[in-house]
DNA sequence: ATAAGAATGAGAGGCGTTTTCATTCAGGGG
DNA sequence: CCCCTGAATGAAAACGCCTCTCATTCTTAT
């Protein structure tokens, strides 16, 4: 449980490093996104996730500081089918997703190949790119079965 | 300008394959995308393009149609950053989509390479591919020089 | 400790999209 | 060719996701 007086918390120097004040709503909502076992969630998921823990953080909250924390490349946002926006830690490491259309399950990948396949592209068709995402959909191994 | 009485137009054709009854609206939409010069509209390009041909048509028809058009095979679905859907005639040659993110043009290109590293990584991932989207954003050569 | 500005919660508002429902229409049977 | 039935439509309300407003609370530099 993270605790705002007293020792430096990794979460604390984190948002500090980000230019965020240390407020109990961004160490919470932190918390969330490195404790989960699941790596993707919606705004809902987090602010489910925080009623749950008692914690007292409206809506709203958790939209802005998502926000803040893509601008500060704490987490990364993705649009996935559906419309709604996904929200994920920014290991650094970029990497794709596939996600299966039954249950939901969202699996990454890198590939080199492809990835210097997009700058090329990119370039040939004078554009500066300045980001990408590959979605695959399909079906996975679990629900293939039934 | 089609025509509900009399010669069998093309786009009447088209509907019934689709097993979708012939109706003014429906002609005119299919008139709308077939006929503009920009291969990507969202549904609202749609509804303002049939009030300047003077049509009477409602929003949620144009949406309704276009869901019906996407679920027969005649359109595309994409959802392009910031959300919201975009339609596109469905030529039949999946392609992807490079997306300026300054003024909104599309540029659209099939790489074999990528191609084949998708269908790679999800057999090896278990995954039985149904659809695969690869978006990239960045600046195009237009909005780069100002 | 205090002051000043930033962050928050609650609720209103916005936007794209879908649903509801009464009316109109397409198209097959007579 | 007209009628009938179910499908399609328009208008408006509702919806889901998200952002804004504003009064209050909290962080942090002093």
């Amino acid at each position: 449980m993270a605790s705002l007086k007293g020792e430096q918390t990794l979460e604390s120097s984190e948002l500090r490093k980000a230019g965020l004040k240390v407020t109990l709503p961004r160490m919470k909502i932190l918390d969330i996104l490195e404790a989960s076992s699941s790596r993707h969630h919606s705004a809902e998921d987090v602010y489910k996730a925080l009623l749950e823990e008692g914690e007292d953080i409206g809506l709203a909250t958790v939209y802005r500081v998502l926000t803040q924390f893509e601008s500060a490349g704490i987490v990364k946002r993705h649009h996935f089918e559906g419309g709604h926006s996904v929200f994920e830690l920014d290991q650094g490491t970029h990497h794709d997703h596939i996600v299966c259309l039954k249950c939901g399950r969202v699996d990454e990948f890198v590939d080199e190949t492809i990835e210097k396949r997009q700058q090329a592209i990119a370039g040939e068709l004078g554009y500066e790119m300045t980001d990408h995402c590959l979605y695959m959909y399909g079906i996975c191994s679990n629900c293939k079965d039934k």
